[in-house]
DNA sequence: AACTATTTATAAGA
DNA sequence: TTCTTATAAATAGTT
């Protein structure tokens, strides 16, 4: 979106990708959120940043959180 | 988005909320396909419909299936 | 299940 | 960099 259509391809510069993840991520969690709330249903997402840190939503106490939950099953590290 | 601003709150016409969520549903695995792609980022995204269908994406095998994971968490049915 | 007017997201630019 | 803006993408209501 925005200027110009860009390639389905790794943003080269490591600026410019963390600016993207940090703008798309707010976004994909935005939609999730709104998702949930129009049809009633469960939704969860999380991403882990190339720093690692750990973006997530979880549409209600099912999910607790999808990071505990991967934490849980051990599937983190 | 589309033909006027929309509310915040649950789609009460259950025909309305299934095709919404249909739409919906179907761009928010894309972004978080494309977020994946684009910064090179681990993504996971599940949902359940009201029918009991689970709808997913997870950017690599790290996650296996996100809903394999719920499935060895425990944390369905 | 396609279309389209409008909103939302966003890539570049300032 | 934080804000702006032109353009792409998503989509609510319509056909």
């Amino acid at each position: 979106m925005g200027r110009g259509k860009t390639e389905l391809k790794r943003i080269d510069s490591s600026t410019s990708r963390r600016v993207t993840f940090s703008k798309q991520m707010k976004c994909l969690l935005k939609k999730a959120f709104v998702l949930s709330v129009l049809c009633h249903v469960e939704v969860g997402v999380i991403a882990f940043s190339s720093q690692g840190k750990v973006y997530d939503f979880a549409s209600s106490c099912f999910f607790l959180s999808l990071s505990h939950v991967l934490d849980y099953a051990g599937f983190r590290g």
